[in-house]
DNA sequence: GTTTAATATTGCAATATTACGATAGTATTT
DNA sequence: AAATACTATCGTAATATTGCAATATTAAAC
């Protein structure tokens, strides 16, 4: 074996697993960090702000855009990356109400 | 190759990756799912609620133990495991910090 | 102390991820 | 059209993850 049994859990733990997947490498959260730091869609230079080659960003920028967290589209002969709000508003509702079930929970440890 | 390159990223961004990883997959979001709806800590039974024999259960286990996620604590001949809230505290505070920065940026796509 | 119940660990096979050099594709510039 | 710049893809090696059967461990129950 080692694929995941996708099929035997509800879509929604299927989602955030999958989103949180793709934030599972910090390559990932430092580019989702930078594309919040600069305010802009920003046009090529990822590459640069990364201690990675130049292939191996292009493969995790990939792995964001299969997630859905970020969004790119072809400007000139640069590529304009940008976050997808909805991905992310997804998580921060997901852990919102986990949050929130937290607080309402009577027996802790 | 094939080992993440943890030391060129800060504390923060291993930190957010390592938490985000061990809830990508699937069956580690039914875990923490399954200990938010019962109203205490759990022992035992984790195993039945997924449809994955025991030992995968026990490793998937161990990973969200490892990430900080979940507590185990020895209960008679079971074991008590139930949620850090340390830790999902932590992700809903950067989704949090996230949708606000994400809110404030004036150039969308 | 032996059985029983609940978990963990080991060992292994299948698959996925990570990383990068080399190469290909595409659009602008000259 | 050739050179340049940016990004994607291919191929490959190293490593990690997933899943389970078999086995170990641990503590209660008998």
């Amino acid at each position: 074996m080692g694929a995941t049994k996708t099929e035997h859990f509800t879509d929604k733990q299927n989602d955030i697993a999958t989103l949180s997947k793709a934030l599972g490498h910090p390559a990932r959260v430092a580019i989702i960090d930078y594309l919040l730091s600069v305010d802009a869609c920003i046009c090529g230079d990822i590459v640069n702000e990364l201690p990675l080659a130049q292939a191996t960003v292009s493969q995790h920028l990939k792995e964001l855009k299969n997630a859905g967290l970020i969004k790119g589209s072809i400007e000139g002969n640069a590529i304009c990356y940008c976050i997808d709000e909805k991905a992310l508003q997804k998580m921060q509702q997901y852990f919102a109400k986990v949050s929130d079930r937290l607080a309402r929970k009577k027996s802790k440890c």
